[in-house]
DNA sequence: AACTTGCGCAACCGAATAGTTGCGTTTATA
DNA sequence: TATAAACGCAACTATTCGGTTGCGCAAGTT
């Protein structure tokens, strides 16, 4: 099972409970609330996000909140960085390479 | 068929076929010279990214040079900094909302 | 003209996804 | 104490994913 950041935000229902859960920490049913599927389905989402970090978790009695973990988020944000590295010196690359032959 | 940018990243192995465009632009050849897995397993990770216009194509010949579209790549930008601001503003908006109480 | 190369497309396959329903358990409430 | 609510977990299902092999075709090469 891959699980990573990038795998998470990949499906649109998971990228709109982790846009709610920026706003505020919600139990599995609050956040069913605003999606046509079901509870269930929604906490499976929430176990994928949980896996990879993006949401911790806090019991508090019989509801169970999940909070945004926007730690993991910086992983895009580097990956996107690093791309863009790679995107601006490309033409020095390829002057390098032009020097070495 | 969900097609977009966050699908698009969301493989390993599209991933590193963006970060190999981004440095310069290759045949479906050429790419699959760097991964394990066959040409045509690489031409339907391309095609994929093409859909979501992640990717360009030109031919030059027989050859089928595709090129990374920077521009795509803004889209997560985009999203990330929305969440940045909803995550910066949750606590503005709870006051906003004890006020209206 | 015959051959090779680069490519896209289709068929097929096993595994993962995203969803469902149906429990059992724990916690709160009447 | 009986009942209801919130939840996780398991089983099942249809669809999608990522990969394979095997074409056929167009563009170069010999």
């Amino acid at each position: 099972m891959r699980r990573d950041v990038f795998q998470a935000i990949a499906d649109p229902t998971r990228r709109a409970i982790i846009a709610l859960l920026a706003l505020q920490a919600m139990t599995p049913q609050g956040l069913a609330g605003h999606f046509e599927s079901s509870r269930q389905a929604i906490s499976k989402h929430i176990k994928i996000l949980t896996e990879c970090e993006v949401v911790t978790q806090q019991q508090s009695g019989r509801e169970n909140y999940y909070y945004l973990n926007p730690e993991r988020m910086k992983d895009i944000d580097i990956w996107l960085e690093r791309l863009r590295q790679i995107w601006e010196n490309r033409f020095h690359q390829l002057d390098n390479l032009l020097n070495d032959l």
